[in-house]
DNA sequence: AATTTTATTTATCGTCCGATAAACATTTCT
DNA sequence: AGAAATGTTTATCGGACGATAAATAAAATT
């Protein structure tokens, strides 16, 4: 976050949930304020997870039990408000130990990651975060690309990195997408799965434990595989 | 299709691409109507493929190079016209022979579920129906739980059941949710890898046969295990 | 060529939506 | 208690949208 317009506006739209007064120069929000506020952003991360970003300000204001013109004293825009529910669904998901818990190298990559996959969908995997995240996939929000970045980067290549250092391939950070792909697709087969469950509202395996299990099984009896095919930098030269 | 209201009106919703001129005995359709439905379809499945089913009803009219009651001519709401959407773009990527292709045991299961998904990803995994898709999931479209439905009675169960034999498992007919979740892991993560691509624009693996290719490779290094989990019926502990 | 049928446009209605301004109410400060 | 600041409502505007009615244009039928 670059602070160069710190002091632009009062606008609270990039206030997240309520607990960051933006600057110690400003008097701080009432509580109550910081509630509402709180609620308005609940409730439209609800509303919008039914019908979509098209979701209207009035059917908002509806839930929260105020007129609607008071969100505007809240977020000047609807995008801002779209922006307060995106960084409220997309950070309240994420765990920063994770990071950190996925490089400790006295557990096994298998079981680091089956523990990552299970904490992680518990919270990631409910009806209106899984709704949002598609919704803002297909509207192209660029908080979905950071997101699936931050997946990609912390999650998936480190999953690589570490199994295959596991089986005695060189140390090294590189990770191509062919080498990444095992790895979306395990990703993937559980994100549909959060996708048939409350989405679709389609009957699915009921033990999904077990199915992240059966995932990580799958990825592990190919990943050297497809490891082995990929050409290795590191042992005839230096270089890089 | 329960045909009993075979003769309730004139509405053209249901024609499907303007081939179908409803019943004979009516005059039939001139050509450049059937054209212009058919324009009209197509253009409605690109924008609501671009912005949702929100998407206006003018700007259909305009991407035709026509005005937008002229719309009204055609599908008497917007809703019949989403629906003809749903049925051009449903119907158009499912090809009927894939359905006794699967049964064809003179070829591997492995080799018929390869053959199938090469084929069926080529329509299916382009921008307009994998988008359509999604925002049809999320908009609770009664066409798409029938879809999946036709995925999972038609592709996943079959692979399930054509495999159980190839391993020496009774031949029976019933699949349950954990034996088909497998099967669905793999299908989940095909289509996450057009999510990716065609939806995000994040970078993929290139190779996407190899994709499919080491996806099947994962499904049949697991299946087995999954399957003898299950308690079977028909023989109480004999099997290969 | 005249007439009927079909296709298309022009004009318009009512509704919903995002947003603004001003009045009113409540809380906080002194 | 009175003034100032903050919170909330009432009223409203302009624009977009789905849909309808009537006028006009083009094609088919006779």
């Amino acid at each position: 976050m670059t602070d160069r317009t710190d002091q632009d506006e009062s606008s609270s739209a990039r206030v997240l949930l309520g607990d960051i007064p933006a600057k110690t120069e400003k008097k701080p929000m009432r509580k109550a304020s910081q509630k509402r506020l709180h609620d308005i952003v609940t409730a439209a991360a609800e509303h919008f997870s039914e019908v979509g970003f098209a979701g209207s300000t009035r059917e908002i204001a509806k839930r929260v039990g105020v007129t609607q013109p008071l969100l505007y004293r809240y977020f000047p825009t609807k995008d801002d408000l779209i922006e307060a529910v995106y960084q409220a669904v997309y950070l309240e998901q994420w765990d920063q130990t994770w990071d950190t818990a996925l490089k400790d190298r006295s557990i096994s990559t298998r079981e680091r990651f089956e523990t990552f996959y299970r904490d992680y969908t518990k919270t990631a995997f409910t009806p209106i975060p899984l709704r949002l995240s598609y919704f803002a996939g297909l509207r192209g929000a660029d908080i979905n690309q950071w997101y699936n970045h931050l997946i990609e980067e912390l999650i998936l290549k480190q999953l690589v990195r570490e199994h295959r250092v596991e089986l005695g391939f060189p140390d090294e950070a590189y990770v191509s997408p062919a080498e990444l792909e095992p790895a979306w697709q395990i990703h993937g087969g559980l994100m549909h799965y959060g996708w048939r469950k409350h989405v679709l509202n389609l009957r699915v395996a009921a033990d999904f434990k077990q199915v992240i299990s059966d995932n990580l099984d799958m990825y592990f009896e190919i990943a050297e595989k497809v490891y082995a095919r990929e050409p290795r930098i590191n042992e005839p030269d230096t270089a890089h």
